[in-house]
DNA sequence: CTGAAAGCGCTAACAC
DNA sequence: GTGTTAGCGCTTTCAG
């Protein structure tokens, strides 16, 4: 069988015996009909399967698209994950669809996805941290459309953003572990040279042991994709350099839960011999034999509070332009 | 400042003096022009930050969209998020860009995201799953697009398919802990009245189990997302009820972790009291203190594999319609 | 090698 | 309450 071509506003138009715009008044349930015209226009939409060109109707008018390009940095993180599904819940909930793309902590990346979603006439985008290229900033003036910035807050945004800082939370692990009596803490971290907010947390953390007088004793940063592996083997590496350390800052859950693995498999007592902590706050890391202490990331409220953001600006109805969300330390049993 | 209109074709042909086909046969690429003619317009181009209109030029012609529409049960579950990887990662080397949902296990929500997505005249779709509605698969049939059905092969396809058989999965899992001289297994899973892939593990597990005349003692399906609380807490219940299992296997690898949290906590020993078995192979699963015994998937090349069979079809490449990725159980010193 | 004309499906603006 | 006209930016087709 043929493949039958699409049916359109006309073709329903004059089965129903009307004018296209009718049935376009119909459809996109203004106002301005009987309640006959319309019953007959939903009948004969109905009957032919009709599906609206979104190409023609966001093409057509002015009529803000509803596509809104998301992009994060990797699509396998635990977090980033959890922050996709809020933003998705709350776009799909909106009637709003989302591009989504990653770009592997690469600015570069970004700017490459943004020209091509740009391209698509997106009704606005969210975007990961707070570093961008010029090339992506000026891609983004040219646009002309909403933009919020999510995950960082240290400096000022484009337009929106919705995150908390980095910094201070690497301060905050710092002074807890120094209340706690920690005085010989070291660093195990990847992808430093492009994971800017992962630099930020260290920064602040090596900061605030400055302060105490206790500074950080060493780091280990692997080239490679922050995890469990990662993890493992660079608290391998570091204890290998300085034996003595008496706390370890991971670059994130997964890693501290890696380096946990490693403590465990060489009889190091945590956290009596070694202190771990983490960040991020992912699921399994409260329900480890030992809680790992680490910073609470509320991801799906980020996701959620992002779209909503993005949309209320979109509706012209008035919106905070810089949300903060509250990150939670959480002493657990390994640190 | 006035927020500059974009410049369009016409903007740069009146600059570089020629007509608006000449600059979009340049700017495609394409040929038919002079040297001298292509370095006009792409330098008027450049100067004005051209940005095509993707809009236009998929409403415009038949030359199919590289929208490609991708919908997963869950963003945040950690195969998901490397199927997603994978297939982010294949289209946007390919020139495609994703549109993603999710639908939380219900094909409902699922044929809500396509009557969406279709509206986009997307060049294809990605789904996961063998299952949809019927408004689902009328959908695609009118839309004329290729499909990849992701995940599940225990079915044929409705057009193309990579994955595997999950009723395999569970015999082979099943076979295998009989071989270990497991008697008393007991299985704990999630969501089950509509995750049918899970449910089809736990169908050739059992049918492996009744084969080998050490049927399957008892279940405990929780009506919550399949993480690591629901693991935990799914253990306790079983136990609670048959205290005598030697065995349980998860429905997934996160389950098996809360789990083997819930037997630690409980000076349960594992394997010799009770052996733990999981699913699914995420990175967690090989680094804890004992290496879990699960069914390690390929879940990143899935992806890529969707990807491009998607985007070879729309080519008119020669492509296999299905691809069956190999699954493999690796045994761990869990079970 | 280059250009002119028509049209994709829809909606805004205006007429009736 | 309903219809008509024009046009969004691009590509296809056909003429030169």
């Amino acid at each position: 069988m043929v493949q039958k071509t699409k049916s359109n506003l006309e073709d329903i138009a004059k089965a129903a015996g009307v004018s296209k715009m009718t049935v376009s008044r119909v459809l996109r349930g203004g106002s301005g009909f009987s309640d006959e015209t319309r019953d007959k226009v939903l009948q004969e939409a109905k009957r032919q399967a009709y599906v609206p060109n979104r190409l023609a109707q966001a093409f057509g008018s002015d009529l803000a698209s509803t596509l809104v390009g998301v992009c994060v940095p990797r699509l396998t993180s635990g977090l980033f994950g959890h922050v996709l599904e809020g933003v998705d819940i709350a776009l799909s909930r909106l009637g709003y669809q989302a591009m989504v793309g990653s770009h592997n902590h690469s600015i570069v990346e970004e700017e490459n996805w943004l020209r091509q979603v740009v391209a698509w006439r997106p009704a606005g985008v969210i975007l990961s941290g707070r570093i961008h290229t010029a090339g992506t900033v000026d891609l983004l003036r040219n646009a002309g459309i909403p933009v919020v910035e999510i995950w960082d807050l240290t400096t000022s945004p484009i337009d929106m953003a919705v995150g908390f800082s980095h910094h201070d939370c690497g301060v905050e692990m710092g002074q807890f572990l120094i209340r706690r009596g920690r005085r010989r803490a070291g660093f195990v971290g990847a992808l430093a040279r492009s994971d800017v907010m992962g630099s930020a947390r260290l920064d602040g953390f090596t900061a605030a042991l400055d302060r105490a007088g206790f500074p950080l004793i060493d780091r280990e940063i692997l080239h490679d994709s922050p995890g469990f592996y990662a993890g493992y083997y660079g608290l391998e590496t570091l204890l290998a350099r300085q034996p003595k350390l008496d706390v370890v800052y991971f670059h994130n859950d997964e890693m501290a839960i890696g380096g946990l693995a490693y403590a465990t498999a060489n009889g190091i007592s945590v956290p009596s011999d070694l202190g771990i902590v983490g960040w991020g706050g992912m699921e399994a890391a409260s329900v480890l034999p030992r809680r790992l202490t680490t910073t609470v990331v509320p991801t799906t409220a980020i996701g959620k509070a992002a779209a909503e953001g993005l949309v209320a600006r979109l509706k012209g109805e008035s919106s905070q332009d810089v949300v903060v969300v509250p990150t939670r330390l959480v002493p657990g049993e390994t640190g």
